[in-house]
RNA sequence: AGGGCUGUAGCCAAGUGGUAAGGCAUCUGGUUUUGAUCCAGUGUACCGCAGGUUCGAAUCCUGCCAGCCCUGCCA
């Protein structure tokens, strides 16, 4: 696939994973690796999902394999085809193929009630009638050996006829399950004689109202790998005691109970600090109008990172350096922003900003605005020219300002001291206008028509650069600054995560961008030199509204 | 009568008996028309703790401690 440049080929990734299919490589229990990415279409993708997603295409790239996608879609009554789409939509972005078209779960249904009848003839499976309290009681606890359900002696004949008639629609939702025959003294509570398949009268986005029973994870999940040829079936840490319940399934199959047969391996999920990663949180942010949807650039989905300005390169980049290992850990946002500002500071087209602007007037300029080319980015000349304007009336940023300088390491402008204009002139600060509450309206300034391109002929130093626009070429624009989305580094650990949202995670600012940006396209990375990577909404139509991705690093401000 | 996992610098993470990679962050210089980038430096990590085996232990053994996961007809 083409992410891969030759910086990345020089160094793959180390993990236990990688050793693992080296080793099922060397001693040939595989000759191949075939992966899959399974989502449950029941929500949007998140930074979360992008890890795996990076891991199981990641690793097909690397050995040559294949990887597929695959909706893990056995529960009709969470699941909607827009998170089908959405899904897709968002593997594609990453930069992706998955192999072949994409798969359902459902696409095997009729396989999966051949593979249970066959669990059933076995003796390895029985129709249950004990209700959901009932089967609760009958499981013991932590600490206690469950009890036998007293249909679990039903002869293999009478089962196959009662599970035909689960199939059949002869019974309601909830007055029978189809379970595995295991031991309900197992110390792995999912071995306690699990449910298969349950009924559930509800319309199914790909089958329609073909079935009224559906099977559930641990039953089609494993069969779902076996079928499509999966060697390295990848999930996260909490699916450890699953893999018990995932191999007795295929041990006691006839298809699959063979040397080369798909096998489970675990991983830590992605935990970032100051976010939720959950669904069901992101699901309550949505719901509760907190953000604005989950594609607001506030929401740690692979959408809303979009939006944000995010690029595939960057969280590619970003699964890479964080790696892949057990370890229940809390990464923090340093990482990702770091990952993005390496890959925005090369790509990125530089471009002026004022997000705060006061004017100045340049008193000693006459005529008409002159025409400036400036690089694109100061170190790719291949990136060519932009034409920017300098003229008698300029806005700077208000930040860049001060009457008096406060000390010598200041670099701004300031009353009777000089600046470099960036891509221009140098100017000096001459005097201030304000209005009756004090605030300063126009700065009047003189600037040295000898300094362009140059620096002062008679040798004196002009350490700082600001930005600028020119008045009459500027392009009025609303700048939406964000920030970390709760106050706390795990929100998750708080009574309600709901109480800790931070409230100044998006801080709106009018100002203006340079012409060169009328028609700046949605998503597309621009460094506004000094203040940040931003990206144009991609909701926002025709008027100029820039999502400031994330600031450039600063090592000043602390100090 | 519980079981499954995990503990290596502030954070992430290599390491699989031979003397602790790398990244992020931090700090210090240098370059710079972005206080950015770039370049060069910058770390006493009781390798969770305590014992043991060994010429030699982060790696093997024993015992503790801490954190996470498991009692859905969710995934």
């Amino acid at each position: 696939m083409s992410h891969h440049d030759n910086s990345d080929t020089l160094s793959r990734p180390v993990n236990f994973i990688r050793n693992i299919i080296d080793d099922d490589l060397a001693s040939h229990k595989h000759d191949h690796v075939h992966t899959r990415f399974p989502p449950e279409p029941n929500g949007y993708l998140h930074i979360g999902h992008a890890k795996s997603i990076c891991l199981n295409f990641g690793l097909a790239q690397d050995y040559q394999g294949e990887c597929n996608l695959r909706f893990d879609d056995t529960n009709p009554s969470k699941e909607e085809v827009e998170y089908i789409e959405a899904i897709k939509k968002d593997v594609a972005w990453l930069g992706f193929e998955w192999s072949g078209e994409p798969k359902f779960s459902s696409n095997y249904f009729d396989q999966f009630y051949g593979y249970a009848v066959e669990l059933i003839e076995k003796g390895l499976a029985y129709v249950c009638f004990l209700n959901a309290e009932e089967t609760r009681a009958y499981r013991g606890s932590l600490t206690e050996a469950g009890k036998d359900s007293p249909y679990r002696d039903t002869s293999p004949e009478e089962n196959l006829a009662l599970f035909s008639k689960m199939k059949n629609g002869d019974f309601k939702e909830g007055e029978c399950v189809l379970r595995a025959k295991i031991d309900m003294a197992s110390s792995f509570m999912c071995l306690r004689d699990p449910a298969l398949y349950r009924v559930r009268f509800e319309h199914h986005h790909q089958t329609g109202d073909a079935w009224c029973i559906y099977p559930m994870y641990d039953f089609a999940h494993c069969i779902s790998d076996a079928i499509e040829g999966i060697t390295h079936s990848l999930c996260t840490l909490e699916f450890q005691d699953n893999r018990r319940l995932y191999d007795w399934v295929l041990d006691h199959l006839e298809d699959f109970n063979r040397p080369d047969r798909p096998h489970q391996y675990e991983f830590s999920r992605l935990n970032l600090e100051y976010t939720v990663m959950s669904k069901r949180k992101l699901h309550q942010l949505v719901d509760d109008n907190l953000v604005s949807g989950w594609d607001d650039p506030r929401m740690p989905t692979i959408s809303g990172l979009r939006r944000r300005g995010y690029t595939p390169a960057s969280l590619r980049d970003f699964a890479e350096r964080i790696g892949i290992s057990k370890v229940d850990s809390m990464t923090g946002m340093d990482i990702l922003e770091a990952s993005v500002r390496d890959d925005l500071n090369k790509v990125a087209p530089r471009s002026m900003a004022v997000l705060d602007p006061v004017k100045v007037v340049i008193e000693n300029f006459e005529g008409e605005p002159l025409s400036i080319q400036a690089p694109v980015h100061p170190q790719n000349e291949a990136m060519g020219k932009r034409e920017i304007f300098f003229g008698r009336e300029l806005y700077i940023d208000r930040a860049d300002f001060l009457e008096v300088a406060p000390n010598g390491k200041y670099q701004r402008l300031a009353l009777d001291k000089e600046v470099r204009l960036r891509n221009a002139f140098i100017i000096k600060a001459l005097r201030v206008e304000k209005d009756e509450a004090g605030k300063i309206t126009t700065i009047y300034a003189s600037y040295d028509p000898e300094t362009l391109g140059k620096k002062p002929a008679d040798g004196r130093k002009v350490k700082g650069v600001i930005h600028f626009v020119e008045a009459s070429h500027a392009l009025p624009a609303v700048f939406r600054l964000y920030d970390r989305l709760f106050t706390v580094e795990n929100p998750v650990k708080e009574p309600d995560f709901e109480a800790v949202i931070n409230t100044e995670s998006l801080v709106v600012k009018q100002g203006f961008v340079e012409v060169g940006l009328a028609n700046s396209e949605p998503e597309k990375a621009y460094q506004f030199e000094r203040e940040g990577y931003f990206c144009r909404d991609n909701q926002s139509g025709d008027v100029q509204v820039y999502n400031r991705t994330v600031a450039l690093r600063d090592t000043w401000s602390k100090k």
